[in-house]
DNA sequence: TTGCAAAGTGTAAATAGTACACAATAAAAA
DNA sequence: TTTTTATTGTGTACTATTTACACTTTGCAA
């Protein structure tokens, strides 16, 4: 790996749906006093790193993202760049930062990318990256200035999920309308009602019903649909037609 | 002024409108080679400068854009980070960075910034700054990567302004309803029927109108509002309630 | 076979959006 | 002083979209 850019860093708000919440994937972070055996650091952080010399900031992010969760190919769009000078100036980021192994500046400027995906898809490879996922509405102690990173990344999934089809990154492949409905509900914090729902998802040609259905559930089973981006983008009109 | 971060700038694309086209504002680049007197260099570039040593992102914009333009208190949004490792690598550009006099890294990030202004306001100081309003659709030669930052401000703008009532910051503080359909019809690229854009106007509680009309017009004179945030904030609702 | 839990369905009322034409006003020209 | 010109300001019928709301169907489990 090249030489990192001491001021220069890329963060990924990775959110997932469970079915259930909207989490995130926050990386463990500890530091423990070699002499004293003292816990100075117990926190989490997003997926971040520093950029390298030569490489463009979408590659850094792609690059973060793959080598801590081996993740590929999956959602990924740039939102907001974090440039205050006192971002690292907690006494524990200053100590973290004295004791890792890379050369890092006094002000580092962070470009914030937030990712989407379906987050049973995602069991994070413990042994790498000591990843886990955490409801974003019960967040851990975050570190340096990452809980700001996430209100920002989340302020603008709630704004952009109603103007454009990009939802769908967080479900399953095939997704049944009331798996579709419980994501939006999660995400904007409201309640649909059932059938007014399901009448808007079926004038939307882009979700498309397949000859298959739920099994081994104790009711009538739902029925399965997949999104097509390629349907999406011969229909979509000029208008904001995905305000949910 | 303090010592310049070598690989961090920020640039400020400044969008006026005169009451019938949008514009933005663009310095003069010029470079005679002092040897032979030819032209190297000639064409237009955004507001930018690098940022300062302990000085925070949105700082740096405002600074730049004061002493650039000698605005202040303008409407100002952090809107996109570029960060491509090509950014600089045209020949003019590689040409200019070899004769200014600061510190500039071979990979500049730089993060864009967005203003709206009045621009019948904004005589730009010709003596400090060199600059001029250009129309947003037939622009001169840019430099850098500036056509882009332009393209993907405007792109922004255009978004935003259907979800928040930003568009009042391109007015005077009084304006007609025709100024006001005016200027959503140009940034939108749309044209609305005048009695429902006139309908829509009335029923926003934030449109207020004065006991003033325009004066020295040889017709019907217009009567005048202006836009309250205040009341903006208060009636608000969770939709989208802007989408003109 | 019965019970359960979630899927699937339709309609009426209210709201919002669209299309469209003529009278009123102030200044300028005749 | 009258007429012309340019632009403001207004209302209504039609259409499309959004909202509120309750019962039947299905497949498994008890």
């Amino acid at each position: 790996m090249g030489k990192v850019i001491p001021n220069l860093s890329v963060d990924c708000v990775i959110f997932g749906f469970d079915g259930e919440k909207l989490n995130v994937l926050l990386n463990k972070r500890k530091l423990v006093c070699p002499n004293s055996g003292e816990l100075l650091i117990d926190d989490y952080t997003l997926t971040g790193y520093h950029v390298l010399e030569g490489e463009d900031l979408d590659s850094a992010a792609k690059r973060t993202l793959q080598s801590k969760t081996g993740l590929k190919g999956i959602y990924m769009e740039q939102f907001y760049t974090f440039g205050s000078t006192s971002r690292l100036s907690r006494e524990k980021d200053q100590c973290w930062k004295e004791h890792v192994d890379i050369d890092i500046a006094d002000h580092v400027i962070t470009v914030g990318y937030l990712s989407l995906v379906d987050s049973t898809k995602v069991k994070p490879d413990k042994k790498h990256s000591d990843a886990y996922w955490w409801p974003v509405d019960n967040l851990p102690d975050l570190g340096f200035d990452h809980a700001e990173i996430v209100g920002k990344a989340l302020e603008r999934l709630r704004i952009k999920v109603r103007l454009e089809p990009i939802g769908f990154e967080l479900l399953p492949e095939k997704f049944t309308v009331r798996e579709m409905q419980d994501m939006y509900e999660c995400i904007l914090g409201t309640h649909f009602d059932r059938r007014n729902f399901r009448k808007k998802v079926l004038q939307m040609k882009y979700v498309i019903p397949l000859d298959e259905k739920q099994r081994g559930v104790a009711h009538k089973p739902a029925q399965k649909y997949i999104f097509s981006k390629d349907v999406y983008e011969r229909t979509k009109t000029e208008k904001l037609n995905f305000s949910i």
